[in-house]
DNA sequence: CGATTCCTTCCGCTGAGTGGGAGGCTGGCC
DNA sequence: GGCCAGCCTCCCACTCAGCGGAAGGAATCG
C-alpha cells in the first residue's frame, strides 16, 4: 500500500452498502468509529458516507451522536415482498387463533437452514419469547422449525442434522432422534417442543399447505408458544389446523386469481 | 454536456440511492427502464447499479425480470427505531381493542403535516381501508389525523389549513370549520369522521398522552375504522380511552426505567 | 420479417470518491 | 490546571472506479 487514495470500492456500489452492513439486530445503534471498524472502512470515508446516508434518510443521527436506521429504510423495507402476500393473507387467521387462545401465535417460513419469523401476534400476558418478526431461529429446536424441516428437501435436513446447536439442556441434538421426530411430525401433522429453544415454554406448530400441480407443498408453519405449565397444549391442534387450512385456501385463491 | 462521462453522482453516494428512490408504495415492482426513467439515471448505469444492489440483497430480481425490494432492506428496515418502543408497548393494547370490537384499529403519530400509521390490527371481515402500516394520510381527513392535528403546534395547523386536500365529497376543507372541529376535539377528547377519507367508513380516535415535565403531551393517536352503517360508534370512546391510557402509562414506565 | 421495445455488454474518459493526516473537542486522570 | 486519549470533523491531491454513449441481442408484435 504505497499509494494514497482510490484503493477502495471493492465491488459493491461505493462503500455505502458495506457501511449499512455494520448494522444488525445485535448492533442497531453505532458510533462512527464502531461503524468504521465493523465495515472495514477508513474513518474519514465512513464519516462522509454516513453523512450522505443520513442526508438521504437511510440513517438517522441520534442526539447522543450515534447512528441508527432511519425512516426511509423502514419505508422501503415495508415494500419488500418478503412473504407480503402470505402475511396479508395469514394475519387475520393469526388474530383468530390469538383471540381464541390468547397465546402468542407465529407464522414462519423456511429460509435456508433457519426458520424466518414473518409475522407474530402476541398478547400482553404472554410468556416472553425470543422470536420477533424478522428473526431467524434454528429449524431443529422450535415447533415451527420442526414442521418446516419435516417438509424440507433431504439436503437441508442433512445439513441441519450435521451440527444441531444446543439451545437449552432440553434441545434434541441427536441426529437419529431428530430424524425419528421429523417422521413423527410428518405422520401426525403437527410438531411439539418442550423447552428446547427457551426454558419455560412449550410450542406447537402445524404446516400451512397449498395445492401445487406437483401435489401439496408446505409453504409456511403456524405455531403457538405457551408457558410450560400448560397441560392442554394438544387441544390447540385442531384450532391451528383450521387456521392453517384457511390460510392455504386463501393463498390458493389469490394465486389462481393472479 | 459535451463530455462523455463522469457527470453523474450528484451528491448522494453513487446513484444507488436515487435508484432506490424509484421504489415507493405505488410502484413496488419496476422494470429496468422504469427505474432508469423514474430515477433520471441512464439505462446502462441503472443496469449496473441494479446488479450491485441485487447482489448485495437490497433488491431482488423477480422471475419476470422486474425488480423489487429485497430481504436485506426488509431486515434493516425492521431495525429502524421508528416508534419501535411505541409499537412494542402499544400492540397488545391494539389487540385488546380489536378483540373487544373486532374492528380495524390503528396507531398513528404525526410526522410533519401527515399522519404516519405505525401499527394496525385489522380483522378479516373489516371494511377495506386505505391505511397501511407505513402509509401517510392527511391530518384533516381522518380520525387519528384530527386528534394529532388538535395537539399540533400552531404553525403546523396553519400550514395544513392553508390547503386542505379534498379526499371525498364529505371531506371538510373549510379552514374555519376545521378550526372549530379541532377545538371540539380538544374539548371532548376524541375525534370522529364520517366518510371524509374514504366513502363507506366512519372513524373514531383518541389521543395517547404521556406525562412530561412540561405537562401532558400527545405522542400518538389511537383510532378505529368501521363501516358507515354502524350507529354505535361513540360507545367505543371509553374502550379507546382505556387502551390509550394504558399505552400512556406503559410508555411512562418504560421511559422512567430508561 | 422488418419494426419496436427492452435488456445486456463493452470500453475509453475523467472528476468524484478516497483516505492519510491535521486539527478540534470532550472528559478523565494525575 | 495541564496532559493525554479517544472521538469526531474537515481538508485536499491523487487516481481509479464509476460513468454513460453506443452497439449487439432477445423477445414481442402486427
Amino acid at each position: 500500500m504505497a499509494g494514497r487514495a482510490g484503493t477502495g470500492g471493492r465491488s459493491v456500489t461505493s462503500r455505502a452498502l458495506q457501511v449499512l452492513d455494520a448494522f444488525d439486530s445485535t448492533a442497531p445503534r453505532l458510533t462512527l468509529s464502531e461503524i468504521a471498524e465493523r465495515s472495514g472502512t477508513p474513518l474519514s470515508t465512513a464519516h462522509r458516507l454516513l453523512g450522505e446516508l443520513t442526508a438521504w434518510g437511510a440513517l438517522r443521527r441520534r442526539p447522543d451522536g450515534r447512528y441508527e436506521i432511519g425512516r426511509k429504510l423502514w419505508d422501503l423495507g415495508l415494500l419488500a415482498p418478503v412473504q407480503l402476500e402470505l402475511r396479508q393473507v395469514a394475519t387475520p387467521f393469526l388474530l383468530d387463533v390469538h383471540t381464541a387462545t390468547r397465546d402468542t401465535v407465529h407464522l414462519a417460513v423456511r429460509e435456508g437452514r433457519s426458520a424466518l419469523y414473518v409475522e407474530r401476534v402476541s398478547g400482553r400476558e404472554s410468556v416472553p419469547v425470543v422470536s420477533q418478526v424478522g428473526s431467524r431461529l434454528p429449524l431443529h429446536a422450535t415447533g415451527v422449525g420442526k414442521v418446516l424441516l419435516a417438509a424440507a428437501p433431504d439436503d437441508v435436513v442433512d445439513a441441519v442434522l450435521r451440527a444441531p446447536t444446543r439451545e437449552t439442556r432440553h434441545t434434541v441434538v441427536a441426529p437419529a432422534r431428530l430424524r425419528r421426530e421429523l417422521a413423527e411430525v410428518r405422520r401426525r401433522g403437527y410438531a411439539r417442543t418442550a423447552e428446547e429453544m427457551s426454558l419455560g415454554t412449550l410450542s406447537l406448530a402445524v404446516p400451512v399447505r397449498v395445492e401445487r400441480p406437483a401435489g401439496p407443498a408446505v409453504v409456511a408453519a403456524l405455531g403457538v408458544v405457551v408457558p410450560s405449565h400448560r397441560r392442554d397444549l394438544l387441544r390447540l391442534v385442531p384450532v391451528l389446523e383450521v387456521a392453517a387450512r384457511g390460510i392455504g385456501r386463501e393463498l390458493s385463491r389469490v394465486h389462481a386469481f393472479h
